[in-house]
DNA sequence: GACGCAACTGCAATCATTTGCAACTTATTC
DNA sequence: GAATAAGTTGCAAATGATTGCAGTTGCGTC
């Protein structure tokens, strides 16, 4: 409960309502596993409420993004997300190899955050920021088979 | 002519073929605006070959992007590509309100890739780099109408 | 604790993108 | 220039995600 509560606060302050449904999914994400893919977290909801449908976990997924909630992680084209840890805030590297994905420390994006700020004036959405690229284990095997290899 | 030879000894190099429909949707980008949606490249090509279908537009897309010869910008969750123009090898910042997307320098991206590969091994894919986010205009919008404004 | 309204849900239809497969083409070899 | 092998295409079907709408429900107000 402890962690909901500031979810709660959140809702009522856009005007938003409080439904058994949205409680489901808050729940099923707050005890899956670290970046659940959108089916997963519907399997688990709709576990309790057979009824659940899948438009409504998209529709609530976004919401809480919006409200700062729950964190987007792009994997392998897929949307996944994660509880919004206010303490334990990271970004997100994805290999595209892979797929897997690893946090990444906010200070890594201070100063790039501050310089576009500053720059330009564009505010980047760094809460739901993931870069994709190629980890070490994937590149290094890539090596290994020369430069055409795939 | 002069601006498609790279693409096709890329394409050669690879062990890809050089088709008409491919050519198409290469002079398809070359010729349309900046960040083109799928789309608006379907259209194009198929003008000059009604045979065409969507799926092979995506193909083709696709692999250009692996190749290099496309950049991907993704606006709205929506897939976009413009040509890969190494001379002015740029990146992407969208802004999430009203859809614009601005270019970004590679040199404010440079220290942050260094960063990445050194602490991690981790080598990200910056040829199709977006940063969302807001943009001034629609920042200062925002402001206007207070914090719970949308 | 009943009323009213805007927010929300489920359903079905729709859009964007991907994939499996049989038929067809490109480019290579002889 | 015919035979061949591998890459490609179009079509149709599947998947992931979004949307319109009519009916339902949470919640502030009396």
């Amino acid at each position: 409960m402890s962690k909901h509560s500031g979810a709660l606060k959140e809702l009522r302050a856009k005007g938003c309502r409080l439904t058994p449904q949205r409680l489901l999914i808050l729940e099923a994400i707050a005890e899956g596993s670290a970046h659940m893919g959108v089916d997963e977290v519907f399997r688990r909801a709709r576990e309790s409420y057979p009824y659940l449908d899948v438009a409504t976990v998209y529709r609530t997924l976004r919401l809480f993004r919006e409200l700062g909630v729950v964190t987007e992680v792009g994997i392998a084209d897929r949307l996944h997300f994660e509880l919004t840890d206010p303490a334990a805030r990271h970004h997100h590297m994805v290999c595209k190899v892979c797929g897997s994905a690893f946090d990444l420390s906010p200070y890594y994006l201070e100063q790039f955050r501050e310089t576009l700020s500053r720059e330009f004036g564009f505010e980047p959405d760094l809460g739901n920021f993931t870069v994709t690229g190629t980890c070490v284990r994937c590149g290094s095997r890539k090596e290994l088979r020369g430069p055409i290899g795939n």
